[in-house]
DNA sequence: GCTTCCTGCAATGATTCAGTTGCACAAGAC
DNA sequence: GTCTTGTGCAACTGAATCATTGCAGGAAGC
């Protein structure tokens, strides 16, 4: 996962509504229908937020008939974790690195 | 850290610009003027964005003189890397739990 | 066939946000 | 004291975003 591919995840996991679809579809897969019934925003807007989460890679669609059902990818979020945990890792040895200069001088 | 203050630092990260200014920060601690010699954007812009990042957390001001350096908290990072894990790995476990269940049936 | 439900697209409005310019003020440098 | 440099606030523009309503199409159920 390269952090050009990081960003948007980040963009679609930085609003409180997509983070309410998501719990939502914690309970397993459901259509954009389904959800707009348990949340207070349309179903439209539900949809948007299901395109930008699958376009971020957190969920996948997966037709059923006449209904298109999404469901959670969790591998994503883990995958995140890491890289953002290798991140953080890293400017501690940077961070590390220049206090140590400094007290050298 | 809980939930609610997750999804400022996920906002914060989901702009490219601040991953640029927070790169940046990994050389040490700078002020908005000098990160704007080094960035194609205005002292403004930059000043905005490091507001952004402070409110979430991501960075820390430090008053020397007359300017305001800025420099990265690292820690915020992984305590973000290990809540995102953790929801990660809970989603894991229930997703899993549905799938057995509807194995059952 | 007809009806019903779910999806998809388009247009609109309101809000937010990124970035700019301009100006005022404060603190070192000389 | 004067000049320079860094910061802060305010107003403005343009673009993106969130959410809405309305309507058309398509696939199952009867």
């Amino acid at each position: 996962m390269s952090t050009e591919t990081l960003v948007p995840v980040f963009a679609a996991l930085g609003d409180e509504t997509r983070w309410s679809v998501l719990e939502a579809l914690g309970d397993g897969e459901a259509s954009a229908s389904a959800l707009a019934g348990r949340l207070p925003v349309t179903r439209q807007a539900i949809a948007r937020h299901l395109s930008v989460l699958e376009g971020a890679g957190l969920v996948e669609a997966v037709r059923a008939g006449r209904e298109v059902r999404y469901r959670v990818l969790a591998s994503r979020l883990s995958a995140t974790a890491r890289r953002l945990d290798a991140i953080g890792a890293e400017w501690d040895r940077r961070l590390a690195a220049i206090r140590e200069i400094a007290e050298g001088l």
